[in-house]
DNA sequence: TATCGGATCGGGAACGTTCCCGGAAACAAG
DNA sequence: CTTGTTTCCGGGAACGTTCCCGATCCGATA
């Protein structure tokens, strides 16, 4: 089939030794010798077969990337970004799907496993692989230092101080009961902190709770708190298709965005602009992310201690889904006028 | 490290080869030995190590998906359908994001490959390969036996006569210059052979050609066909992502979506029904045309012939951006009313 | 001239699996 | 008792690579 290295020891009539050496680079070989066997490999386009290469337990240069939701954009920019360094480094990168699939596949010579947003379970199904591994979410808060973290409780706080900057103090919080997903807890976490530092009082009634991910349970959410005996001035959604419920709520009471009611969201998703008015939002690079992961396992793999400096934090994405309602005079003067919209 | 089928065979008394012959289903072996070599596996959780299954040429039941644009939901849907299909198969899939790894990655004792969307060069690469491959869209019209269709033409055709069902004539069409891309020309061919069918003529003004699939370049191809001196009443997106730009384009002029200017795009993205009104387009029905590809796939490997009957054909997602025109006397009316409307 | 050290190369084992072949029983038939 | 057949199991090679050890040659030194 493919040319192997003794075919390669033959054509130039030295031993397979020989061969390994001139192509491995050492030193105890005569340089004629060595361009006579480099150039018969090049010409037959030969490749080490990797299996071999794994029997001997020699580098592999190969690496893994878990994750279970392909088709996630954010997934894609962080794969973008590991793929990246892993190719500089000289690494291949491969994704697979499911656990279970890693483990049928730990024999294959993987040296290390980067694992995006795996649940717990399978994250302890990686851990036996004993195999380096890094990961992107914080899971458990008790430290974990094989977690590179997406800062999403920096995110969350970034967005509130921006709404209370822009004059919002009754801040509504689209939050999802998802116990696996540690991202609700941690933009809770943000959205208190933020209030806290501006002396702002937590009021729990602001804080309401759907089931999933769906536009009809922001939809349900938003009803909700629109229909407060009195309502928030501004609606911050855990993610953006919660957010996209919440216009068709506000749509259906009537209320004007962001005249009467102010949304926001999370995560930038590809038609956060398209929306009409355009969600303000917060974007995680997730590209420099995965770089910055991927740098980190190979640092692992490698034996170097990681790279020092912080991955880059998330950033607010300001477009026109939030009114300012600190220096205008006339929404001071509608601001009353919201509640009896609302009934 | 890991158990081997040497060291089972030491802790049961036995040969390598007489364990090989109890793990592999051998029938020249005793029931009792069997037993007790299978417990011991079992016990010590054994699996046979890939690599050097790969190394003697036996099978490894492993098969690869390339395709380069993760993030894209349809690729995520094609890959859940090709998935379920390879796991109940006994296969392992994985996926991988280029050519040139492929190529590293040839050693691994992948058995075939599917492809989804990859351009001519890296497909290319993909058969020098010399393994089985099925991929999923066609690229050159020329007979390609290794191919399954997603259906675009047919796809295309159906939407057209949707909407000469809704009694729309004039059907503008918004195309994209992207010579990759086979797509294109497939929908214009779909669009094209539903005005035919209908005996309605082709108009080659209704058909404009923008460069990349943007929002701003659906808005800008819009913009000239709305400002035709006949301008048309219904726009034909060739992708969701134009149709948003439609929008813009209509909301800027004054026209109402559907009563105005009906719209239709192409994919059901994820937002197409977020989008007000809720976008009519057409859905491909990705998953099971993964899993169809796969099939074919596992087929050509095992040197059966393909599963008989055609994959799923594209179905259309009927929603609130088309008007029916037909039976609706005041839209009859309203009609003339279009043209000073746009100027 | 005998010895030594460095440079250069070949031989062979090992990794874990599969496969082929031969051997040792056990048993039936002549 | 011999011969042939079946059942069951072990020995050893092969896959392609890497690594260790030893062999050879050559020039230099004592």
């Amino acid at each position: 089939m493919s040319i192997t290295i003794t075919k390669i020891a033959e054509l130039t009539g030295v031993s397979k030794s020989t061969a390994h050496r001139a192509l491995s680079g050492a030193s105890d070989i005569s340089e004629t010798m060595r361009q006579k066997i480099l150039d018969c490999a090049r010409s037959h386009n030969y490749q080490p077969n990797l299996s071999a290469r794994v029997l001997v337990g020699a580098k592999t240069w190969l690496l893994a990337l878990y994750g279970l939701d392909f088709g996630n954009v954010h997934f894609a920019q962080f794969l973008r970004g590991a793929s990246r360094v892993a190719d500089a480094a000289g690494y291949h990168l491969l994704t697979v799907s499911s656990s279970d699939k890693m483990n049928h596949l730990r024999h294959l010579g993987i040296e290390g496993v980067a694992a995006f947003f795996g649940s717990s379970s399978e994250i302890a199904g990686l851990y036996n692989l004993q195999i380096p591994m890094v990961r992107l979410i914080k899971q458990n808060p008790n430290g974990d230092e094989a977690a590179v973290s997406s800062g999403v409780r920096y995110g969350a706080a970034l967005l509130v101080r921006y709404l209370l900057e822009k004059g919002h103090r009754r801040i509504g919080h689209l939050s999802v009961s998802q116990p696996d997903d540690m991202n609700v807890p941690e933009k809770l976490a943000g959205y208190q902190n933020a209030l806290a530092d501006a002396g702002v009082p937590y009021r729990p009634e602001l804080v309401v709770s759907v089931d999933f991910y769906t536009e009809r349970c922001g939809y349900e959410g938003a009803r909700k708190l629109l229909s407060l005996p009195e309502p928030p001035t501004v609606i911050f959604a855990q993610s953006d298709i919660l957010a996209t419920g919440a216009y068709r709520a506000a749509r259906e009471l009537g209320l004007r965005i962001p005249e009467d009611i102010s949304i926001a969201g999370y995560d930038d998703k590809e038609y956060a602009a398209l929306l009409f008015p355009a969600l303000t939002t917060v974007r995680t690079p997730y590209q420099q992310l995965g770089a910055y992961t991927m740098e980190c396992l190979i640092a692992e793999i490698e034996n170097r201690p990681r790279p020092s400096g912080t991955p880059l934090l998330p950033v607010l994405a300001e477009r026109s889904s939030v009114a300012d309602i600190n220096l205008n005079p006339e929404t001071e003067n509608e601001k009353p006028c919201i509640q009896p919209l609302v009934r």
